[in-house]
DNA sequence: AAGGAATCTGGACAATCGTCAAGACAGGGG
DNA sequence: CCCCTGTCTTGACGATTGTCCAGATTCCTT
């Protein structure tokens, strides 16, 4: 119907994606509470009246949105955990990443916590959000599988417990860093550093010489 | 102005926090951008208007109810620290508490992580959030030492890092507990087992006979 | 160039929100 | 007893929201 026939292209897709990305600037920095159509279309070059000629409503937006963010930042490790030679080089690269992400990305990463958050309400939210959270904790999985290969070690912990240790951690440093406390990421790299060496005590030792 | 004359006690006090329990039911059930004054006071034996004679505004009601709500749970854990005598009695009663308020208080939990992701983009939220993240802290951190106490070891790690590493590990539970995974709270117990297990491995050796 | 489909605009709609104020009710001190 | 003050109800207000639609505009095919 909307569809393409003249377009037999991506056009339509191409256009949602666009909107898309205007709507994560403006949730990212209002939050889903407060972001509405007409806020995202004015932080776009179109009208308010365009997002429901690509999305037939705005949950159906907003289910987009958590998609694309997705899309962009599982990939965040992959380079560090690739070239990575020796333990500590992943070690020291993840944490550099972390702490750049919180930086860098600040509201998105604010945007994701709020839709969890709202995912507890909201049926529609619970899906694609569990889905982003899978993606999220085989992410962690592959630098703490990595780091444990470099130790020539097994992880000694499974992967949902592992990504819920870095993930109440990231939390308590996004929230710090918020507020406006600038030792939030060093304190995270720090603690992060901690529950390491605790975690993988034995191999740390007997591969010291 | 507002205040007492005729009724020189807290009586006015006392319907605030009236009105503020019964908005935290339905905050607990709608979350907080769902939550309307209307729906606050049809909650409750009184009209909506009534909500403006005890609070100023909108922010300042939820304000009252988050302060309130810590009031409730912030001894949650008290009665197992202090009747424990042993550490495995400590961490079953402690793992046992975990489990019962996620069950029974689910709306609450919920609700709490949803202020909190909120005081991310409201200012006003902000302080009385950090407030409670603190009360929470030293809440999670009384058991720790108490742990450590029993193990005769002092606690490897920062009040933060304990706090954080188990808050991450409730959370995810209390979104699995939500979206009807029957296994998240027998997960839950046995990660902190195991998180506990890994970071206290030297005491519970040695003071196995 | 012309026509039609795709795209976009901008205004209108009903619903709902927080807020407010005028008045009804209650109850205790004069 | 009445009146004053604190308490509560009710209805209304302006603002804002998501949604929809009629028409203007653009773009491609023929």
């Amino acid at each position: 119907m909307a569809k393409s026939r003249r377009r037999p292209a991506d056009k339509f897709e191409e256009r949602r994606r666009e909107l898309a990305e205007s709507a994560l600037v403006t949730l990212g920095e209002l939050g889903y509470a407060r972001t509405t159509l007409r806020e995202i279309a004015s932080n776009s070059e179109f009208s308010h009246g365009v997002l429901h000629y690509y999305f037939s409503d705005k949950l159906d937006l907003i289910v987009f949105c958590v998609q694309l963010y997705k899309a962009r930042c599982v990939h965040r490790y992959d380079a560090v955990v690739e070239s990575s030679t020796t333990p500590d080089e992943l070690l020291d690269g993840f944490l550099g990443k972390l702490a750049e992400t919180i930086v860098e990305e600040a509201p998105m990463h604010r945007l994701w916590y709020d839709l969890r958050s709202q995912s507890m309400f909201e049926e529609a939210l619970r899906e694609p959000v569990r889905v982003i959270d899978q993606t999220l904790e085989d992410m962690v999985w592959r630098v703490v599988c990595r780091y444990a290969e470099l130790l020539d070690v097994r992880p000694m912990m499974t992967p949902a417990l592992a990504y819920g240790l870095l993930d109440g951690l990231f939390q308590l440093a996004l929230h710090g860093y918020t507020a406006g406390r600038e030792d939030a990421l060093t304190t995270l790299q720090d603690e992060v550093r901690a529950v390491v060496a605790l975690l993988f005590r034995d191999a740390l030792e007997t591969s010291a010489v």
